[in-house]
DNA sequence: TACAGTTCAACTGTTCTACAGTTGAACACA
DNA sequence: TGTGTTCAACTGTAGAACAGTTGAACTGTA
């Protein structure tokens, strides 16, 4: 084992930089799903030349925030019912995957602790914290496929998903409701401490549609 | 039903064709893994600007082909017996996890087909056909789980995978053996036509096991 | 009023030139 | 063998320029 073990340089260049600030934006609500990110207000708003914003565009693209339209540049990505279903039917193919596996030790231990911190984060009545440890609970699921391609990937479904219940959240401050998500959660731990692989499919199963359907049911309700 | 049903008009810009281009070449095995593009000469070669080359190279980082390293430019994916594992580890969790879930009518028509353009395949001795098709049984058995979101992940794993074979097999050129590979494909279809899930599961599990390993050894006796 | 044609400012796609900073390899030196 | 030095090649970034596209405002017309 080396003295520099795990040590990495990472240098950023001024296109990645602006494109770890555009999408802290856009996560944020700064830009609208659908809006059009403007090359030059860009630039001369950060002070940059317009190809370094075209190519922080480039790497945006790659977490999947925004797209790229011909001659009309980066769109934000906006969350039609379409788009919702794909993301929760790709959540429960993988978590109920991930589920009927029998799950070892390590995760146990980390699908716990992320229940408790969702305990607390319930008790804190804030909502983004509550979404933010009600992912990372789901994010550990899925880890108990012990496969890092999968997880990058699921990763990916949960910063688009996370985008998109801030949009709605903020239309609907309501939208969480502690005591449910605490109760579902606890109940596909217990089935997966217990060792009931296929009762465990199954409550993650109908939480995910569940959650799905409330995620439609607000977007539907907006227009 | 409109009567411009999926009529979909797509231009592409310059750089989308220059990526396009790229993406051809590298998967041919023009360039080999581990090697650099460089903007200048694939600028003037193409007769485009180098600005467009640069972004060029950010669209083929989407595909997984390239990764960007600061000061180093665009750097064609190798090999390394990390990522391969990876790479069948997740093909192993989605496939079983396909199979495993009860099997409907129209894609089991479409695995039985995959399964027949495979046995022709294998008569024609030609490797990189028999490769195509072999992948194509698979991306079937994915898309069983019915997300389109997981068939645009697989296929991007794919995409990798035939890469790493096409640059293997330019080496071992008797990586292929069609009468196992009938053999293992056959076995798979056939349990999951039998409505017998968990034998399905076994034999995918075993069969991308047993791939794994060989492109591993293959990738070992390499250097 | 509804619809089609025109105009125009804003913006994207692309090229070109320029230069500072980084890298890797060759070379010299100890 | 290992450590500085030099240098050519290449990347990252800027800035200016221009053709082509888009969308919205405006006009004319039935």
């Amino acid at each position: 084992m080396s003295a520099l073990e795990g040590l990495i340089v990472t240098r950023s260049t001024a296109a990645q930089q602006v494109a770890a600030g555009l999408a802290s934006r856009i996560v944020a609500g700064a830009f609208a799903p659908g809006s059009r990110l403007r090359e030059s207000a860009i630039a001369t708003e950060l002070g940059v030349a317009r190809n370094t914003v075209r190519e922080a565009v480039r790497i945006l693209e790659l977490s999947g925030l925004v797209r790229h339209e011909v001659n009309r540049g980066a769109v934000v990505i906006s969350p039609t019912p379409e788009k919702v279903e794909e993301l929760y039917a790709a959540r429960e193919r993988l978590e109920t995957a991930a589920v009927s596996r029998a799950a070892e030790a390590p995760e146990l231990d980390a699908l716990r602790k992320a229940y408790e911190d969702l305990v607390d984060a319930a008790a804190s009545h804030d909502v983004l914290r509550i979404v933010d440890v009600d992912l990372t609970f789901h994010a550990t699921i899925v880890s108990m496929l012990h496969s890092s391609r999968i997880d990058e990937f699921y990763a990916g479904l949960l910063v688009e998903l996370r985008f998109y219940l801030t949009v709605l959240s903020l239309e609907d401050r309501e939208f969480e409701h502690p005591d449910d998500i605490l109760t579902e959660h606890r109940e596909i731990l217990e089935a997966i401490e217990s060792g009931d692989p296929a009762a465990a499919a199954q409550h993650v199963r109908s939480h995910i549609e569940r959650n799905g359907k409330r995620v439609l049911e607000i977007l539907h309700g907006r227009d």
